[in-house]
DNA sequence: TTGTAGGCGTTATCAA
DNA sequence: TTGATAACGCCTACAA
C-alpha cells in the first residue's frame, strides 16, 4: 500500500495566519480563541469566522509549553500483568474514569507497569509532571507511586486508599473493605456457617488488608475461630491453588468469604472438585458484584464494589484540585450485600 | 489537606542549565542528550555528569513543538459502553499493545467514545494528528475512524480488519475469522450436530460478518440448512435475547456455534433453563478462547483469538511505519480449535 | 566537533 | 480593548 497521491496537503493553520484572515494581532486572535474575553464582539466575530474558514486548531504542544499545562491526566496502573485485565474491576473503573472525563476536553494516558523498568519509566513519567493529574488504580505497598505523587506537586487521587495515609498523604476514594468483610460473616453466619475461612488477597494492598480485618472482625464477634485464612493474588489460578490448600487443612469450613468474584469463581470450581455443594455445605460469599457474579452457578452472593462510582468520584475530586491548590478529603463509600444463590 | 510546606521548589532544569554546568553550548547539551551524535568524547560525558548532577529531563511539550513528534500513540477503542469492558477481548489487546509498547518510550494515550459528542472529539483528536500514530480496537461501520485515518497522514494499524479495506486504505492485522467459523461448523458436524444454529455478532463489523460467513459457507458445505441465525451485540444481555429466540424458532437445534465466548456463556445459561444438555442436546462452540472459556462449565469448546499477538503485531507495523513513508501489508493469523467439554 | 541563531506555535505582560 | 514583545524549552540548519 503506497501513500495517496496529494499526500503534501497543506500544513495545519497556525494562529497567526488566523489573525491575518481576521485582520487583527496574534495577541487578540489568541484571546478569542481562548474564551473571548476582552476582545470585542467585532474582533470576536472575525477570528471565529476566521477559525472556521481556515479550519484552525490550537497545537497542543505549543499551548502547552506557553501555558505549563497538558490538558491531559494520568491514569496509573501499577498492577502485575497476570492480574491486570483478567478481574473485571479495572475495566469497569477505567471506563468510569473515561465516561466522567468526557465532558472535559482532558485526555487520558495511560500508564501501566508494575515491576522493573515499566515501573519506573512510570514514575518518571510522573515525577517529570508531564500531565496535569493523576488517577491511581492498583496501588501496591511497594510500588513507590504513592511516595512519588505526595512528593510531587501534581494533583491526584488514589481509587482504593493509600498503603500508608499517613507518610504519603494523598486524596483517596475507596469502598468500605472492612465493613464488607463485617457484612459478609454476619451473613454467613446467619445463614448456619458455624466454621468461617476466607481467600484473602495480597496483603500489600489496603483493600486486601482491609477486608480481611473485617472478616476478623466479624468472626471474633460471633465468637468464632479465625484461623482458616488463606491468601491469594487476585487471579483465577492463585484462588485456585488457596482454595484447594484450605480445605486440606480445614475440611471443616462451612462458610466461605473470598476477597473477589473472580476468585470467588475459582473457589466454587474448587468445592465442585471436591465434592462440596453450594450452598449446602459450604456457604460462600464474594466481593465485588461485577456482572461475572451473576453468571455463575450458582449466582455468586457478594458485596457490592461500586467502582463505577469511585471512579466518577475520583475525576470530580481530581478536578476540584485544579482550581484550588489544596487538597481533597478522602473518601469512604458503602458497600451492601447483594444475596443470591450460593450463601 | 494542605499543600506540604516548602512545595515551591525549584523548577525543572532546562538544557540551558545543563549546557553551563557541562562548559559546552546549549547546542552540543542537546546533541548529547539525544544519542550524542557528532559530540566529543569529553563533551559527551561533561553534559551527561550535568544531566545526573541536576536530575534534567527533556521537557516533552517543548520538544513535540521542536520535532514535531509527541512521542505518544493513540489506542482508539469507538466502542459501546455496554461492551467494552464486560468482554476480556479489550483488556488483551490493552495489555498486550502496552506490553509491546513497554521498551519504546511511546506513551499511551487512550481515546473511547462510541456516540455523539465522544466520538466527534475522539475523531478530532485523531484528525489533529496530536499523536504519532494510533492503533484502532474495535471499529464498526459507521464509527468514521476507518475513514479519518485513511485520509490522514498519520501511520495507524486496525487491529480486526476495517469495515471497507478498498474504500478506506489502512494497514491491519486480524485473525482468519472466516476459517474460524468454517472450523467451528465441521467440529460440530463431526460430533454429529444435523441441525445448525448460531448467535452472531453485530453485523457492522468485520469481525461478526466475517464469522457468520464462515458458519454459512461450512453448513452449506456439509449440505445443512443456514436459516438458524440471530445476531447479538456481543453482551451477555444481547445473547441471552438472542438464544432464547434462536430456540423459540428452531427447538430442534443441536449444534450452536456463539461468536464470543461472553455470549456462549449467555447461551449456556439459556440452554440449561432450558433443560438442554451440552454437550449431549446441544453441542456448543465459542469464540475467543479467553479464560472465560475454561471456567465455564461445561467447559467450552472455542477458536483462539490471539488477542495479545495481534496487540503486538499492530505495534511492529506501526513502528515500522515510523521510519518509511510507505505503509505494511495487512496481515491474517491463523485461529485453531481448542476442544473441551461443551461439544 | 562546536557554537550561533532562528524557529516551532502559543500564551502572557505591559504599554498604549 | 488592542498589539508589540518577550517568554516557554527544545531542536537544527548553518557556518565556523
Amino acid at each position: 500500500m503506497t501513500r495517496p497521491a496529494g499526500d503534501d496537503r497543506a500544513p495545519a493553520p497556525t494562529l497567526v495566519e488566523v489573525a491575518r484572515a481576521a485582520g487583527v494581532s496574534r495577541a487578540t486572535a489568541s484571546r478569542a480563541v481562548n474564551g473571548g474575553d476582552r476582545v470585542s464582539p467585532e474582533a470576536l466575530q472575525a477570528v471565529r469566522a476566521a477559525v472556521r474558514e481556515l479550519g484552525y486548531r490550537p497545537n497542543r504542544a505549543a499551548r502547552a509549553l506557553a501555558t505549563r499545562r497538558t490538558d491531559s491526566i494520568a491514569v496509573v496502573i501499577p498492577e502485575s500483568d497476570s492480574r491486570l485485565f483478567t478481574d473485571p474491576f479495572f475495566a469497569t473503573v477505567l471506563h468510569g474514569v473515561t465516561t466522567a472525563l468526557a465532558s472535559t476536553d482532558l485526555q487520558i494516558v495511560l500508564l501501566i507497569g508494575h515491576k522493573g523498568e515499566q515501573s519506573a519509566r512510570m514514575l518518571d513519567y510522573l515525577r517529570d509532571g508531564h500531565t496535569d493529574g493523576a488517577i491511581v488504580v492498583s496501588h501496591h505497598r511497594m510500588d513507590n507511586v504513592a511516595e512519588v505523587l505526595a512528593d510531587s506537586p501534581m494533583p491526584s487521587v488514589f481509587i482504593g486508599r493509600p498503603w500508608d495515609p499517613a507518610k504519603t498523604p494523598v486524596t483517596w476514594v475507596d469502598v468500605d473493605n472492612f465493613t464488607g468483610g463485617v457484612l459478609a460473616v454476619e451473613h454467613l453466619v446467619a445463614r448456619g456457617a458455624r466454621r468461617l475461612g476466607t481467600v484473602a488477597g495480597p496483603q500489600d494492598m489496603g483493600a486486601s488488608v482491609d477486608r480481611l480485618a473485617g472478616w476478623r472482625a466479624g468472626a471474633e464477634a460471633a465468637g468464632l475461630a479465625t484461623d482458616a485464612v488463606v491468601h491469594a493474588d487476585y487471579t483465577v489460578a492463585g484462588a485456585t491453588r488457596a482454595t484447594e490448600e484450605l480445605f486440606a487443612a480445614h475440611p471443616d469450613v462451612d462458610g466461605l468469604f473470598v476477597a473477589s468474584d473472580l476468585m470467588a469463581s475459582a473457589a466454587l470450581r474448587v468445592l465442585e472438585t471436591l465434592g462440596r455443594r453450594v450452598p449446602d455445605d459450604v456457604r460462600l460469599v464474594g466481593f465485588d458484584n461485577m456482572e461475572l457474579a451473576t453468571s455463575l452457578r450458582p449466582a455468586l452472593t457478594t458485596l457490592v464494589n461500586p467502582a463505577a462510582e469511585m471512579a466518577r468520584h475520583a475525576v470530580e475530586m481530581l478536578l476540584s484540585q485544579f482550581g484550588s491548590s489544596g487538597g481533597t478529603e478522602p473518601d469512604l463509600l458503602a458497600t451492601e450485600l447483594v444475596v443470591r444463590e450460593s450463601s
